[in-house]
DNA sequence: GTCTATAGGCTGATAGAC
DNA sequence: GTCTATCAGCCTATAGAC
């Protein structure tokens, strides 16, 4: 274990964040330990100083990925002001989330691409952190439905499931160039409230 | 190449059926060609009869994936009378995406989840067979906002994306053990058109 | 702290027997 | 058609020089 000199801390950090821009390019398989070496900027043999192994480089960053999404929703949506509407807050909580994810990317975006396929004992292990994640969101729908801003007939548990994955989602298609952050979130947001469907193809309801 | 005789067929789409699953399950590079052969039930030097190397199962793979989502939701929209309304139309193409990812399973899942990890000119070769997908779903949205059942004032791009990314994301929390695919798929389509939100959390709008 | 060198293991693919 | 045997290459991880 090294240690805790500032050059071995910001080595470190190299060496993540380049882990974090490959895995997410190509998988965790896929990345070669040579090649995170390459954007970091060191040989290979030089990563075993700084992490025991490339599993271990895994877990971090899988771990960080999750971490700066729900900190910088929880974050910005503590930040707004008391009586703030629960439509204003959902929001809120969609665009930074979406933000954290396309933003800074190679974490979070790390972190959502390859989950389906790192191995078990890893997955497990990272699973109670999302689960923090997804309570931080299950509390914040119940209070809108609570509050009267989401219909009481819905179940709870599906809309979260829609809702986080089509933001999810948005990893596969997000392209710079097009719409912003911004725009997408406050779309997918109105979305999520209003529907996209008119009076005319409103069903027979009880 | 093997001459196309029954057994040689059979054992072909064992193969397949093997690596459809492994690629879901752990990945395109992560999976040994030892691992599907075991599946399929023969060796691995014995791939090689049938396929001239590893890319090209993925190859076929991804597009038997594709081919089972579209195949089928085409199906079931074009079986529906005609007069049949938009939102129904929808619903039902929802469901029937759905049901192709969660229900026929391997190969469905594989193609969407391991598509951000492929071989870049795998890739390339891939994205055709979706854009016609893609643009089916674009019809149906455009139909629909021409006939008055979606609100004109959408961008129908990013409700696709929206609706699709939901949908797909249903790969990484469906469990058989809960709601059936059919009842998540209503549920996500009255969620399309109608929203969670009440009267209450209705913003001011021009 | 980072390097070079290399061990040790595994993998995709090939060749030839059956 | 499928097997066994094997090659050549690549990768993670370690050891020791600097």
């Amino acid at each position: 274990m090294p240690v805790e000199t500032t050059k071995s801390t910001a080595t470190r950090q190299r060496i993540l964040d380049a882990a974090a821009k490959a895995f997410r390019a190509k998988g965790f398989v896929a990345t070669r330990l040579a090649e995170i070496a390459g954007i970091a900027g060191l040989r290979a043999g030089s990563i075993y100083y700084h992490f025991a192994s490339k599993e271990q480089i895994l877990e971090e960053v899988l771990d960080i990925g999750i971490r700066r999404i729900s900190d910088s929703v929880q974050a910005a949506v503590g930040e707004l002001p008391d009586g703030t509407s629960h439509r204003r807050r959902i929001t809120v909580a969609m665009t930074s989330h979406l933000s954290a994810l396309l933003r800074h990317g190679d974490y979070t975006s790390a972190n959502i691409r390859i989950f389906g396929q790192i191995p078990e004992e890893v997955r497990e292990r990272h699973l109670e952190v999302r689960h923090v994640y997804e309570a931080f969101w299950r509390r914040l729908l119940e209070e809108a439905c609570k509050a009267g801003e989401i219909r009481s007939d819905l179940d709870l548990g599906l809309a979260r499931l829609a809702i986080l994955g089509g933001l999810n989602w948005s990893i596969e298609w997000y392209r710079p160039e097009g719409a912003t952050i911004e725009a997408i979130a406050g779309a997918f947001a109105d979305l999520a409230f209003d529907g996209f469907g008119t009076d005319a193809s409103s069903p027979d309801r009880d």
